[in-house]
DNA sequence: ATTAAATGATACCAAAAGGTATTGTAATTA
DNA sequence: TAATTACAATACCTTTTGGTATCATTTAAT
């Protein structure tokens, strides 16, 4: 029973459900249209899609027959959210680097 | 022959490795030391740390017969860079939900 | 020189991942 | 109503992944 982090950076971890990522910010799309930019079943493309929606990046509504797919911020933030953690790491040593050229300045 | 993004994200897709990479981002380790932090063995952290090496997520040296593992920025960097892409999808939405709300503002 | 410590390398295994094929179901359209 | 469209669900297959076990190699310590 992984958590939403680890379904979240699951579903980054495949090329194609990256371009699928891509594709979506441009505009939302049905299944089909979806699967007609890949080399791939349409039943293949719908699993990378249920991959994507339980990693939480994007969401899926029905409308009739349709099921329209868009991308979810919130979930691409998520995401970004776990980088943080080095933000301060980065911060650190460039902060130590600074106070070092800062040393050998007069 | 996947490519540098590839070995990237799937570096980052298990919990473990970005255990790891958490880890180190306190101080380098050996693999021994970064072993130590697992229920597994040391050829399994190992396996681990050759991904994340070729994810350019990590470095390592040589001292002596240890091998010391260090946080790549750089790598991590080039991770953060993928999402710079939906910056633009945001800043879009943003600018529509925020003349959406001025319509409504007298 | 021997022994112990740290790692490298390989073979092997079970489970998960990525994919196809097939069949079924609900919504449109002729 | 009948045919078509868009999708759901399942079974099945192959490759990759995460892990262990085992043995070899290099370096450090006694």
């Amino acid at each position: 029973m992984p958590d939403q982090e680890q379904l979240c950076f699951r579903a980054l971890a495949d090329p194609t459900r990256r371009g699928i990522l891509r594709m979506l910010a441009q505009r939302e799309m049905t299944i089909a249209e979806v699967a007609d930019n890949f080399e791939m079943t349409r039943a293949a493309v719908k699993k990378h899609l249920l991959v994507l929606s339980d990693g939480g990046l994007i969401a899926v509504r029905t409308e009739g027959r349709n099921r329209i797919n868009t991308l979810d911020a919130a979930g691409l933030k998520q995401a970004l959210g776990w980088f943080e953690f080095f933000d301060q790491f980065w911060d650190d040593r460039l902060a130590i680097l600074k106070s070092e050229i800062e040393k050998d300045t007069p």
